[in-house]
DNA sequence: GCAAGGTTTGACCAATTGGTCAGGATCAGG
DNA sequence: CCTGATCCTGACCAATTGGTCAAACCTTGC
């Protein structure tokens, strides 16, 4: 992904800064909506500055991108072919939903990079997402051949998880709102719900 | 909503043309994201003719939003107290779904306002929005209180339904791109594992 | 066919945008 | 404490932004 790791302390903690900034910024507004200004004000350092670190906007927003995928995937890698298939799934819902619950910034990015059509992720799409999905959904294809759980359409059962998940950190706003003016952590029963839903639908 | 509705004719067709353009691309960069160059160049008009027929770039926004809440609200609206509950929450599925196919973009208008925390959008959330989210939840727990269902919670349930099918409007690049390069229409398979899902989280 | 009102536009404006650059400040190692 | 490399900044730039305006261009009803 990034080719030039920090030499000193200060690139490593300036770096840090700004790419933590940009993830603020960019996660709200999307990549058109965003301003270099507006990194640089959150990130405390001045514009000049952030373009000594990095060569453009765009360079900024594309290194936010390429780590992400990695991480985003970590929990669906995470899911066992030995292990036990009910479970194994329900565990992935957790995790994905947990990732949903601590990163939702980058949830956020992920979704405006979708929305305006993935003009940056394509690549990252069609190659390192498809591809686990693909061998993913074999999996769990092969349990319900095996009759371990239930079937259904593997794909859209995935993308059933996926969208559950990330839906409370990128809709938060409507969700607490909805849920009323306490601030509520809607989270526990997000979860209680999810394990009921996928519980129901998987069991043969 | 809107108070000046068009007197003539030209008008009526003009600020159609106009509002369709900015669905366009607001739909796609959200408010920030977007130009009055880019819709006056997709509606094929001048960029002051724009603002001959509207104030301002927030006004068009506006406009679109303030016509969207309603629209997006109808399925739910629908929703029967008297209706089989079941069956009613199925239709409502099956009406959320067919919405998202068949506008995609508004979808996405409502997602990105969202993911920008909602600043144009609060006052339709806290009010409309959840005035009719209290109502029919409270009617679908009258049904899981009566074992017309089974139990589950309410808000989280409309939660779901709202995020699998708009899933399928706003990260529609993803899922057709996972499914496969084949221009393939996944909204049949989503209504049939929809039907499913539901269908067994519902059943006493 | 002509006046009155409705419609359209080119030229323009101030503010903001992403980005550059020369030079100054600061740091680390000897 | 000196020197070379790293780090930082104010001033600046061309392009783009949302928006204005007077003048020209159409429609339409009489």
């Amino acid at each position: 992904m990034s080719e030039t790791q920090p030499r000193t302390r200060i690139q490593k903690k300036n770096r840090v800064a700004i790419l933590n900034a940009a993830l603020e910024v960019f996660s709200q507004f999307g990549f058109r909506g965003s301003t270099l200004d507006q990194i640089a004000k959150t990130s405390g350092l001045s514009k000049p500055n952030l373009l000594y670190y990095f060569p453009s906007k765009e360079a900024i927003h594309v290194e936010l991108l390429s780590g992400l995928m990695d991480t985003w995937l970590d929990p669906l890698r995470d899911l066992d072919p030995k292990g036990d298939p009910k479970a194994e799934i329900l565990a992935y819902v957790r995790r994905k939903l947990e990732m949903s619950r601590k990163m939702p910034r980058e949830s956020r990015l992920f979704a405006n990079e979708i929305l305006q059509g993935a003009p940056r992720m394509m690549d990252a799409i069609q190659g390192e997402l498809k591809l686990l999905t693909d061998e993913k959904a074999a999996v769990i294809s092969g349990w319900m051949e095996a009759g371990k759980i239930a079937p259904a359409h593997p794909y859209h059962l995935l993308f059933s998880i996926w969208s559950l998940t990330q839906h409370y950190a990128d809709f938060d706003v409507q969700v607490r709102t909805v849920l009323g003016g306490d601030p509520i952590d809607p989270y526990p029963d997000a979860d209680m719900y999810l394990e009921t839903l996928f519980s129901k639908l998987l069991t043969v």
